[in-house]
RNA sequence: GCCCCGGUAGCUCAGUUGGAUAGAGCAGCGGACUUCUAAUCCGCAGGUCGCAGGUUCGAAUCCUGCCCGGGGCGCCA
């Protein structure tokens, strides 16, 4: 990645080596970090104190030496270096670099923090949500929803080809047990123990004609085909698209099935055996406690067996990466699938499992279970309709995926109109109207074209917002990395506040000043680009107008 | 018993993989609307970073042990 705090960053490592000599190393490479407080200059670096252990030196004496090498590299981008605390080196940048660093932003446009995997894109499978048929979307599933598809758009964003998947698990004991409950409720029964029990399997009873005497599995299939379409539209609702609906089913299908192949790959490498009348996996060989099956002794193939089927598929098809996210409730098959994935040979680290903690619904301020099979539990639908998408995905994603999140719809609605998204979507929109103030495009380009001149001094409010607007990319490289969306949501909103400050501070429309007011428009135009692009890559709209 | 996640302000949560005086939103208190959008801003108050040790120049962050909350350890999915 180029850009002016790749530069600096390439200076100080640069400097070091030189303080250091040749046979001087450092083992840890230095930081540079952008300061909590003011005072601590703009940016930071500890070079000095990794330094000093190796040449025997006192930290604040190895800092004079770097302080000297960084000022005769850094040249006029440099205001002052300070010598600060234990050892710390505090780097002010003069203006000018300032400006420069607003030019690079400006010169990158709509691609700014973009593309930071190119050189090594992958293909990327990611799956989520993947909620069974036998029920509507859950605000639970929303969070899935959310995370997956903004994780998603992080990956393509930074290079990666996506192919969002969902996994309809459309077989087995719970598919069966809805088709039953389905039944039951259209002879106007109780469903049978363990059966669903929300409202929703009534409506399915009365819009499945022949409900009350088709074979079962006739009616559970029925049953999943209209509450597939329902999941489908509230996905879409919700903003997210999924390039793959997977059907588990498919693939017991075809001869030999998938799942066939799989036991095939398997058997030919020696990671299954035959015991107690049921085929196992060897994932004992792999770190497992224990084998497990993959063909139950009445014949039938496990869950399990089906996973391993479905991810050798996305392997043949060709992906680099598959990533699935899964609930908290599926950590116990981590392992198991780590195991297996091994077993079919498949290249290491090739599989990210993510957990997703859970969403626990409150009432009165004691934790709810949300239970689909007893029908309590608050649809995607609902909350949607309550306070919005941008404000349901805001939520959601405000959170880093390994916290367990509570959800109070009264307390939602209640508080959603204070809901950090709208704060964040003010921001763009006056920027917006700012720049209408100015004179519209026209006095926008002009502007865009003057400020990489501008030679006067700055504001602090315009320093801040510059550097802010500068950490933009290495943000979305970190958000990235560790698969944490929920950054970009916390930056967008620093971000708004950052831009606020200087919204007070600075006149924007009439500045006093040559070039003062075509570099703060230019300051606004990169700051709404960025805005946009933070939200867009959280799935929230940026509006021009509230 | 073993494994995973969490424990940070009254509440909900961040905390740049070990940095300096631990931050934000909400709630509370006190102020600011003739403005380039007040869905805003300024100020005040609020902390044993679960507990106890350890590692080092330096720990919310790393290591060990313990406590609390949630989840998981099926020929269920």
């Amino acid at each position: 990645m180029s850009g002016p705090l790749s530069d600096l960053r390439d200076a100080v490592i640069a400097a070091s080596g030189a303080v250091a000599g040749p046979d001087g190393g450092s083992s840890a490479l230095p930081t540079l970090e952008r300061p909590k407080k003011a005072g601590f200059g703009d940016y930071a670096t500890n070079a000095a104190m990794l330094l000093a252990p190796r040449a025997g030196v006192p930290p604040r004496e190895v800092a004079g030496r770097l302080a000297a090498e960084l000022e005769r590299r850094l040249g006029d981008a440099l205001d002052r270096v300070e010598i600060a605390g234990p050892g710390f080196l505090n780097l002010v940048m003069s203006d000018r670099w300032c400006v420069a660093a607003l030019a690079h932003v400006l010169e990158a446009g709509e691609a700014f923090g973009g593309g930071g995997a190119v050189e090594r894109a992958e293909r990327v499978s990611i799956e989520f949500v993947s909620a069974n048929p036998t029920g509507p979307m859950t605000a639970a599933g929303g969070r899935h929803a959310a995370y997956g598809d903004s994780l998603a758009r992080l990956l393509q964003f930074s290079g990666h080809e996506v192919t969002r998947e969902y996994y309809i698990n459309d077989i087995g004991g719970q598919i069966r047990r809805l088709g039953e409950s389905i039944q039951a409720r259209a002879r106007r029964e109780e469903v049978p123990e363990g059966g669903y029990e929300g409202d929703y399997v009534r409506e399915l009873a009365d819009r499945i004609p022949g409900a009350a005497h088709d074979d079962v599995a006739v009616v559970a299939e029925r049953g999943v085909e209209l509450l597939l379409d329902r999941i489908r539209a509230s996905m879409e609702r919700f903003g997210v698209q999924f390039d793959v609906w997977f059907s588990e089913g498919s693939l017991h299908a075809g001869e030999p099935s998938a799942v066939r192949r799989a036991f095939a790959q398997l058997e030919q490498r020696g990671e299954s055996y035959r015991a107690e009348g049921a085929l196992w996996l060897r994932t004992s060989a792999h770190g497992e406690p224990k084998d497990d099956v993959l063909e139950r002794s009445t014949g039938e193939p496990s869950y399990f067996a089906s996973d391993i089927a479905y991810h050798l598929d996305k392997l043949e098809r060709g992906f680099d990466r598959l990533i699935d996210v899964w609930g908290a409730d599926h950590h116990g098959h981590v392992a198991r699938m780590q195991a297996a994935f091994a077993a079919l040979g498949a290249p290491e680290g090739a599989m990210e499992l993510i957990i997703m903690q859970f969403v626990n619904l409150v009432e009165r301020g004691e934790r709810a279970s949300m239970s689909k099979r007893r029908g309590d539990f608050v649809t995607l639908d609902d909350l949607v309709a309550q306070i919005g998408v941008d404000a349901a995905r805001f939520f959601m994603l405000q959170r880093s995926h390994d916290t367990t999140v509570d959800l109070d719809l009264d307390l939602a609605r209640e508080q959603s109109s204070d809901n950090p998204v709208y704060y964040v979507q003010y921001a763009h929109a006056r920027i917006a109207s700012i720049l209408a103030k100015a004179g519209g495009i026209w006095r926008v380009t002009s502007a865009l074209e003057e400020a990489p001149r501008y030679s006067g001094s700055l504001q602090a409010a315009e320093r801040t917002l510059a550097k802010k607007l500068l950490a933009f990319p290495d943000e979305i490289a970190e958000a990235t990395a560790r698969r944490a969306p929920h950054r970009i949501a916390v930056y967008a909103l620093e971000l708004a506040q950052t831009f606020t400050a200087f919204y007070r501070d600075c006149q924007v429309v009439g500045a006093e000043g040559e070039g003062v007011e075509s570099v703060r428009l230019a300051l606004s135009v990169a700051t709404q680009r960025t805005i946009a692009r933070a939200l867009d890559l959280l799935g929230v709209s940026a509006p021009s107008k509230m």
